[in-house]
DNA sequence: AGGTGTGAACCCCTTCACAGCT
DNA sequence: AGCTGTGAAGGGGTTCACACCT
């Protein structure tokens, strides 16, 4: 399965579960295509990675695909994870509920900072970060989530990787090694406004030279 | 230039900021892809969009390259943002370091709850959404963050384009559509983890059939 | 008729390998 | 000798267009 698949199958999953709750039993290849944002024929080429389970001149069952789709990405399961530092944005994960409306279960705060421990953060006290170890083992933790600050990613990464975590979702502005077999995927706020800012500043370059042409400035 | 290439350009600033800030004078194209995670042959072919910026045999000199890709993203001129939406996440975004430092100003905080306005985060009182055009207009702002509950991001993201910004980071878990010129990024936190826990349930699949093998139930 | 599933064409991006400059 | 800049080759993903099924 193409890894730019995998990525699109929670939006549809996302989609389906949203078409579901408004009571919509089948839908088109189109109509799922626009819910998710992406065109039709994309749509069906990533679906029929998983099988046919669409139905020729019908469309497909919205419950029955669901399902198909989040047993493929492994939602059906329960995932267990960690947070390892509760700043402003540790705290904003703690209490993000999509994450355990899709089956992942944070099963421990964890910080640095003595000051913090036993702070209870959306009904979860942060503990320390020695206790990783135990976690790990006690609830089979296989994902953990990084939202230190830059310069301690790669040590809790370190951390994470030696008590067995093999799933990384990394919030630290900072470029993390790991060993072959383990994942590690990054989201970085600052350089998604800096992609804006550069096709933002094109839009008025573009503007400027479009007022030059008008004014007979610049063209044949 | 490759949107791919303008994706990681942010990604080389960093990572040159980082030789900066450690007093390196000088770095070869091996040193700043180890840097920024990424393999030399591609550093070379995205930097040489930008021009010829290195010396053969040499390598780049830290400070010019620096300034020339924060020249190119735009990063060099100052940003006025406003954030919509100040829950937790909200919060965080507001509180983020990373922003400032990095040419964006956030100008205005901006809530639909009226139980919330004048709450002060981060130095900045929280305002009525209904204040954003005047915003837009006073500051010229042309970015704006989306960090509402899913059911209003589109709401939000019409009167944000109907005031006059054009580009749009949205973190809210909704499909947003908007007209042609306007540009969205969408950061999805739930959709990171579902990618993660793909992987990991094909790891624990894999393990299953190796050790299957290694007990010869499997196997030619 | 209507809509899915899919080979084939197309396009973008990555990687290779080396010419060319210092 | 060393490292950049870049054509050329290779791979992956998207889009097209239609065969095929209901």
């Amino acid at each position: 399965m193409p890894e730019a698949t995998v990525a699109r199958l929670p939006v549809y999953l996302r989609a389906l579960i949203s078409l579901s709750e408004r009571g919509t039993a089948t839908c088109s290849s189109e109509e799922l295509a626009t819910a998710a944002g992406v065109n039709s024929a994309k749509l069906r080429k990533d679906l029929s990675y998983l099988g046919s389970y669409g139905t020729r001149g019908v469309g497909y069952d919205v419950e029955y695909l669901r399902y198909q789709i989040a047993r493929e990405i492994g939602v059906t399961q329960d995932w267990p994870v960690v947070i390892v530092g509760i700043g402003n944005l540790g705290h904003a994960l703690a209490n993000y509920s999509g994450f355990s409306s899709r089956g992942f279960r944070i099963v421990a705060l964890l910080d640095a900072d003595p000051d913090r421990l036993g702070e209870v953060v959306s009904g979860l006290g942060i503990r320390a970060f020695d206790d990783l170890e135990g976690l790990v083992e006690d609830h089979g933790v296989a994902i953990g989530v990084i939202a230190t600050p830059a310069p301690a990613a790669q040590d809790v990464c370190d951390r994470l990787v030696a008590a067995g975590v093999t799933s990384i979702l990394n919030f630290a502005p900072a470029v993390l090694s790991v060993p072959d077999g383990v994942d590690v995927r990054k989201v970085d706020l600052s350089i998604e406004l800096q992609i804006l800012a550069y096709h933002e500043q094109r839009k008025s370059l573009a503007d400027q030279t479009l007022a030059a042409e008008l004014d007979g400035v610049v063209g044949a």
